[in-house]
DNA sequence: AATGAATGAGGATTCATTCAT
DNA sequence: GATGAATGAATCCTCATTCAT
């Protein structure tokens, strides 16, 4: 029951040792979230941008002096494509349920032939770094449009856009791991549908409506 | 209205010249759109992690070799704690309109007290990390046996997975630019379970439970 | 025959860039000679000491400061050791002769049987370091002694001992590669004697004199 | 004559103290010993190299990412000049003797004008890391034909390299320190032929040959 | 306009040393 | 006296940036 003097010091000695090392530990583990959830886990260099480009160290620098700039000009790019591309396609059609449908099938139907791009936009900080007025604002017209229409019933537009976008961004990154299943693409569409509070025989009806084809290019392909 | 073959030189020269500066920069932002697609755009550094810590340098490679050894333990420690803290809520209940419901509620509640760790889970790629079998299985048991029951409609468990977790993942995000509007969690839970085609009376009868409150201190507070 | 000014330009170009890399790479390649001369090519860390002598951090500190008076405080042990040992069997002789190849004889057999010892002995930068007047001085005596006696003949007592160190040191590296061949030993001596000028009758009788087994253990395994 | 059980028990627990004081002290030279005999006692580091070179601290590692691996590179160009210069001078000699001799000679003219190559040349850890093949693999011959033609007299030609080499070594860490006097160098050659068992008169013939220059820059001085 | 060797500041990592237990 | 967690200065290494060609 009682235990030498000696033994005894080295139990504390050890226990309190753990007991340190424990909330120290801890202590990293604590900041480590905080400082991850600000910043990502990792950042690209230079070097990875003109190995991917084929082009030499100082040619970068004619062209763009920072990291930031690079990206300022990917985002301005990527927005002006976007918009160029979903609203040439949508940009005749008037109703808002047709234009949504149509809009979030084109949108993942890049997503299923081009990685590249999907993987960039389904990052949120780059997706909330898109111009919001020219990408957004569009779909909450549609939105609201709808819903006094009487096609879509939510009870926040906000709220509304919030299910559409993210439903949206988790398939782009399910069809990173590869395409789920042969239907997947179909049913998330009817799911948001249902989630807008579509009746069913309108989803129905538009679901069976023609997709236009995106004639852009894959932008990771593009060589000009 | 003619000119001289210098001019007409010095124009093809400057043409030639543009032509090739545009396809220089359009072959740089083509691998700017993969590259940031595939690691994001900001890294932290380990004086981020000391000094949010408190502790010195050397101390920092007592427990963690690097930011990547860093990162997984983080994970690791973050889906035990989700487990935990939410199991220990739901774990009693059995109808899983309650337990999604519930879930859901508890994860916004949590996102909105605790901005550190919602902007952490809200990065896709962390999310992604996540040991899928204790954090994702679950939920889908729910929504199958719901569906089952004829609680849910939705054309697949996979999609309606889609459309939860995308859905809280951009409220999450929202939260974090501050609430929108007073009653934007209740509307989220609310379209969400729409989208899961829950009945509408169902939606009103389940919202109206109480919600246990969620014991746990937020994780960038707790000091132990 | 004649070249577009732009080919010209590239090889030109790549050819002083060449030349140039060429030419850092020979101005480090000059300094690493140097450096390399004065300093070795590993040293030896705090961490190699206590994992080697299992005892903690701290008590090193109990011990010695620096990395610099541990070394001294070895050589200081080691030159003890190594009079102790060798002049404890040596001492009672007094024909040069004897005492020279009974010393390299035991010495040899020491390096055949503690190869810690023998590679520590055998770093000149070490050999160095040992006290001159305890470790040689004894050495120089005998040569001199023995060539007035007309047992040596040799030009000059420093070519002597240059001779007689070098080649046990040599021959001590070698051990650390294992035993050449069963009788290196014996040969390694019987060279030294001639190099010394001994008469070959000499050099039969003095090597069938019995060899003292040195008492000693090896230092790198003594508990105490 | 007696002593109180107080006064005893202090004089026992000083004793004793002091027994483990000694042991652990022990402990530590035992392995301090193993340590270094390992790794020598000091490592250049990084800005030796770049201080040394007058390069730029990132321009080193343009060109080597360890010292490991410029250590080789510097091994494998000092072995190539070794050759080179030694070979060119005695190449188109076929007289063992006349041959070992003359590089001998040359061997030490070097390292009496080039201390920096003698410092790096002698250091064993780096003797032993050249090329074999190249370097004493001749060497080697030259004693295995000398022996058979009945120029030399030894007991196998594993020790007289040893001899020749070990020699010349020390030798050549001698003139690190000066040179000792006038005739140093002849004697040391002297030496050695006797210990390869050279006849006297075939001795004093041999070092009558004039010397051939080695038309080499010293090494640490070249520009390119 | 393109190139890539050189640069050095900044960030990563090691390791000698201290000190509370 | 022994321990090992914590420390921060010294050192290593990367990488954004420049500039001669």
């Amino acid at each position: 029951m009682s235990q030498t003097p000696r033994a005894a010091s080295i139990n504390h000695r050890t226990l309190v040792g753990q007991q340190r090392r424990e909330r120290t530990r801890h202590k990293i583990l604590v900041a480590a979230l905080k400082v991850f959830a600000q910043k990502g886990s990792e950042a690209p260099v230079i070097e990875d941008f003109i190995a991917e480009a084929g082009i030499a160290r100082g040619t970068f620098y004619n062209y763009f002096s920072t990291t930031q700039e690079l990206l300022q000009a990917t985002l301005v790019w990527l927005g002006a494509d976007l918009i160029a591309s979903i609203e040439h396609e949508i940009g005749a059609l008037t109703d808002p349920l047709l234009r949504l449908t149509t809009g979030a099938r084109l949108w993942l139907g890049r997503a299923a032939c081009d990685p590249t791009w999907a993987a960039f936009i389904a990052r949120p900080e780059f997706l909330d770094a898109l111009p919001y007025d020219s990408v957004f604002a569009p779909v909450m017209d549609d939105l609201q449009t709808g819903r006094q229409s009487g096609l879509f019933h939510f009870p926040d537009t906000r709220a509304a856009l919030s299910l559409l976008t993210g439903t949206l961004l988790i398939a782009m990154r399910t069809y990173l791991r590869g395409t789920p299943y042969p239907e997947y693409d179909t049913d998330i569409v009817r799911i948001i549908l249902q989630g807008l509070g579509v009746a069913p025989d309108r989803v129905a009806t538009v679901l069976a409506q023609p997709l236009p084809t995106l004639r852009r290019t894959p932008m990771s392909l593009k060589s000009n």
